[in-house]
DNA sequence: TAGTATTGCTTAGGCGCATAACGTTAGCCG
DNA sequence: CGGCTAACGTTATGCGCCTAAGCAATACTA
């Protein structure tokens, strides 16, 4: 592949990256949340209380970053962080009423953000978009098999 | 839209985000940089000598982030910074012979990182992947119009 | 020409993300 | 059992990116 297609290629991912990224920063702003936090609520609220591990695991991020984080949101009330009965070293994550709301309004953040991502767009290209995306981000995941 | 659908579209390009630029800090890092630090450098290697003001805009970066990373690209030797001529607040810009040579090793990382990407996807797929992230970006970018 | 707004850059502080190193608890196996 | 490895979480540190605030120089305009 030459450089100007690779070029074209992966300056629009990154471009993409920080446009996406600051366009949810300022509608989370309302929210006083931060990109990234979003993430774990939804996560929390689609999957249930789970432990760090696992929620590090999902969001597909390091467990320091999920020990910040959490510790953010615990500080704004919106999670609560509990000991695991079964493991003394885990610790068991999961929404308050508060995080809860806060999660409805998210959901209904991210509607508006992806309508507005893909506006103009072809439905036939808008439904194959995740599945791209996706090819995408296994080909060029370190986490599985190549490491 | 639902929110599956605006979930699944917003997720994928979140973990694209992560996991792209996850690789290129794995691809970069031999070479001693750090991601968004090679933007720079191609940049410069593409358009010449530029004044700070010209390189946040070309990157999509604000301007204290173009101080910290030619500070930093220069203190590496890759990177020469002068008082502009013609306008005495203003500070150009170039490459050295050093960071010439590194934008050449650059780009050939930046042609791998493209091909490891786009792997086992249709050439059809490929050759419109640049419009179609483009279109998001440009319906995301709050910096025209919208603001 | 004087006064004001704008532009270019920097400093200070904050967040998400990463890696490295550490203590603590679990699990595995001789 | 005892010991060794693996897993969970935390702290420390560093980078890119951001906003807010400030200084210096330029441009605009009355």
């Amino acid at each position: 592949m030459d450089f100007d297609q690779a070029d074209g290629i992966n300056q629009a991912i990154r471009r993409l990256s920080l446009r996406h990224r600051a366009r949810t920063a300022t509608l989370l702003t309302p929210l006083g949340l931060h990109p990234g936090q979003e993430a774990l609520l939804l996560e929390l609220d689609r999957t249930g209380p789970m432990i760090q591990a696992k929620l590090s695991d999902a969001l597909g991020v390091e467990p320091p970053s999920v020990t910040l984080m959490t510790r953010k949101l615990e500080a704004a009330g919106h999670v609560r962080r509990a000991p695991s009965p079964d493991d003394k070293r885990a610790s068991v994550v999961e929404l308050t009423d508060s995080g809860r709301a806060l999660a409805d309004q998210v959901k209904a953040l991210w509607c508006d953000l992806a309508e507005e991502s893909v506006a103009g767009m072809p439905a036939e290209t808008v439904a194959g978009l995740p599945g791209i995306l996706n090819t995408i981000t296994g080909n060029v995941d370190a986490r599985r098999s190549t490491a």
